[in-house]
DNA sequence: ATGGCCCGTAGAACGGGA
């Protein structure tokens, strides 16, 4: 099974993208985020036509996510849950399904912008409900016996940078937002939850980066971060085949600035 | 040179992204 996570920076500028994309890898479930479409003008027709079920959570102008799945393979997602149960919020930012005996949570997590602006404390607080709310999905066996957990795919935009190796100018972006202590400290709880992050399973080129900013010719130069990742529970490690990061979309004119990031998983 | 670009909502600039 072909897995990916795409912040696309608009379904409606990046839609052609985004099928040719399915197209050419045939990917079994994509995760997409900052969609920035109301429901009633998600592509579902589009996707449909392309072979592919859509399950979505957007809101005007920013953030939306959603969840694509093929219809030929891995079927319809289930058990839809549109953000967390343990922290109300009007920002559409999580969608979680059922698909091919997997729980998926795609997430898009909040910029923080700047580690002394209120949008920083918002992250901080967004992702500890997160931690508390899929703590239990990610836990190792804890000899209760208990082995009917559907075992959990976490991808998406985390927004984190999870260490220096995940940065092009560590110095520069020392303790700055996306690269602070207290956002590295949770990715980090995640990873002690029972998550592994499938991008470092694997032997992996120097530089990897998944985001690029658009000004200063940030692709061009490589200055970028990893900030959007696939984490599966410990379940699942032992099934992951490979992850990779597809910078080829972001050669394309008018890109997002997010390169998808893809797995395949027995 | 502390901004540069891109997107949505606008219907001009501005908030937000990262």
């Amino acid at each position: 099974m072909k897995l990916a996570t795409w912040n696309v920076n608009s379904l409606k500028v990046r839609l052609p993208q985004v099928l040719d994309w399915l197209a050419a890898h045939r990917t079994d479930v994509l995760a997409l985020q900052e969609t920035k479409l109301i429901d009633q003008r998600f592509p579902v027709a589009e996707f449909a036509a392309a072979g592919y079920h859509a399950v979505f959570a957007g809101q005007p102008t920013y953030n939306g996510v959603a969840l694509l799945s093929r219809a030929d393979t891995v079927g319809p997602a289930q058990g839809v849950v549109v953000g967390n149960p343990l922290f109300p919020d009007e920002q559409q930012r999580l969608i979680s399904a059922d698909i091919a005996g997997l729980r998926w949570v795609c997430a898009y997590f909040p910029n923080g912008q700047s580690v002394d602006s209120d949008k920083y404390q918002y992250k901080l607080r967004w992702i500890d409900a997160l931690l508390e709310w899929l703590k239990p999905a990610a836990a190792p066996d804890a000899g209760t016996g208990a082995t009917d957990r559907t075992p959990t795919v976490l991808l998406g935009d985390f927004n984190i940078a999870p260490e220096a190796i995940d940065v092009h100018d560590p110095a520069a972006w020392d303790g700055q937002v996306l690269c602070s202590e207290p956002e590295r400290a949770r990715f980090r709880a995640l990873i002690e939850s029972g998550f592994r992050d499938a991008y470092r399973l694997f032997e992996q080129a120097p530089k990897s980066y998944s985001w690029w900013d658009y000004r200063q010719l940030g692709f061009r130069r490589n200055a970028g971060l990893r900030i959007d990742h696939i984490l599966v529970d410990q379940t699942l490690t032992q099934r992951v085949r490979s992850c990779s990061i597809d910078r080829g979309p972001r050669k394309l004119a008018q890109p997002s600035d997010h390169a998808p990031v893809w797995a395949e998983i027995d």
